[in-house]
DNA sequence: GGCGCTATGTGCGCAAGCGCGCAGACCGCC
DNA sequence: GGCGGTCTGCGCGCTTGCGCACATAGCGCC
């Protein structure tokens, strides 16, 4: 079995970069799994391999002070991990962690470099990949500086769901505060909420989705506009 | 005189390219005067040209609602602007704006890609320019989410300073106020607390810096890490 | 010199969210 | 079954900043 069949319900970039019949880079893919809390990436590392995400999730997280540490950008099944902080030199300045653990495809950053060397659509998919991701974190910023609890709450739902492709998922109230840069307090009042609107329903770190439709009424646009970005060029 | 004698004491960006001896930008750099308030792109408007400013500042904005826009990320003399949103494509999903009118140097974009089409010197400088605003737009987000509005003041006083290359600054407390989303009367209070401590002076649009390091101290660390970011590359 | 526009100063009530602390509830494990 | 650790519910006072409104002051211009 070529990496190509395995890769094909996997990874959204490498099954739009499928499509166009590029294949230099599969020869150097190789299957893992990443498990929670693993550091992929942490400020002074050299980076030696990027990973495309399967249905893993990797928090790309900036440190605020001495005890916060917020998630400015989700990556998951839409991205390369890695990518754009590579583009600056052999050395990550920021901090990424597997927040969710699952399967990813890892290639080496060397070949990586050679394949994105010369022009094609293995370069442009990486130029626009890094474009969806900044603009991720641009309104990721303005998301979390502008809007209340419930909407950012709700935003960060529909994504995790949206890179893990399950309405389950595994985070308990304080890792949620934690990653959106807000007490524990206001997560359990916004889900409380969620919860006698049957909207969601969780247990001891377990959340299930149970109505996708009203945390879409709940959340803001951003959530919209991020996805929009991503979906405009990926299969 | 050649277009390099120009660009010397200019855009940092290109003084530091001049250093490697890489020239093959220089015959098509156009040396050009930017108005205050001239939008350079628009969601969904073709880009046809990038800048390197001289001594303007231009502003990377995100649209909040319908009547907050906020600045995202601030563009001047270290910069090219208009670089990142051109990786994605031919059209900018972005909004970059005029905020002090001076010089800057403009340049084909079908220019701009054919140098960076081939490994060397400036597509190193591209690929670190793009790293260098991307952590400032981490940095401005997280900054906006969690330091009041004193030290985010400062730190848009120092940066524009950085820019502009002067103490003396042009801005009202309200359009301050609109980039950094918050209320005018917000940007009064921090404003008059400098006067108080004779870290400024500002009289209907003008503020002038007196005290640069009292304006340090009352920052917050996002203002260092920012520019580390940029001095770590360019001359 | 006076008019008018615009920039700045200030006050008020209000809402969101913070930091802290403690109580209760759930779950795994021995 | 009972114990302990973790996760969740909730209450308290407090700070920051919001939205609005109105008063004053500086500056350009005729």
């Amino acid at each position: 079995m070529s990496a190509a069949e395995h890769l094909i319900p996997g990874n959204r970039f490498l099954s739009t970069l499928e499509k166009t019949r590029y294949r230099n880079l599969w020869p150097g893919l190789e299957r893992i799994v990443l498990d929670a809390d693993e550091i992929l990436y942490s400020p002074g590392d050299a980076m030696t391999h990027v990973y495309f995400p399967v249905d893993c999730v990797v928090s790309l997280l900036c440190k605020v002070d001495e005890n916060r540490t917020v998630e400015v950008a989700m990556e998951g099944n839409e991205s390369v991990v890695g990518l754009i902080f590579y583009l600056g030199g052999e050395s990550s300045r920021h901090l990424s962690v597997v927040r969710d653990s699952g399967a990813a495809m890892k290639l080496d950053i060397g070949l990586l470099a050679s394949c994105a060397n010369s022009a094609g659509p293995f370069r442009d998919l990486l130029n626009k990949s890094v474009h969806a991701l900044v603009s991720q974190i641009v309104h990721s910023g303005v998301c979390n500086r502008f809007h209340g609890v419930d909407a950012r709450l709700a935003r960060w739902l529909l994504m995790t769901r949206d890179r893990t492709g399950s309405r389950t998922l595994l985070a308990t109230q304080e890792s949620i505060a934690r990653l959106l840069g807000v007490r524990r307090s206001s997560v359990t009042a916004a889900a409380s909420g969620f919860q006698l609107q049957r909207i969601i329903d969780y247990r001891r770190g377990r959340i299930e989705i149970l109505d996708e439709r009203k945390l879409h009424a709940v959340c803001c646009r951003c959530y919209g506009v991020i996805k929009h970005q991503y979906d405009s060029f990926l299969q």
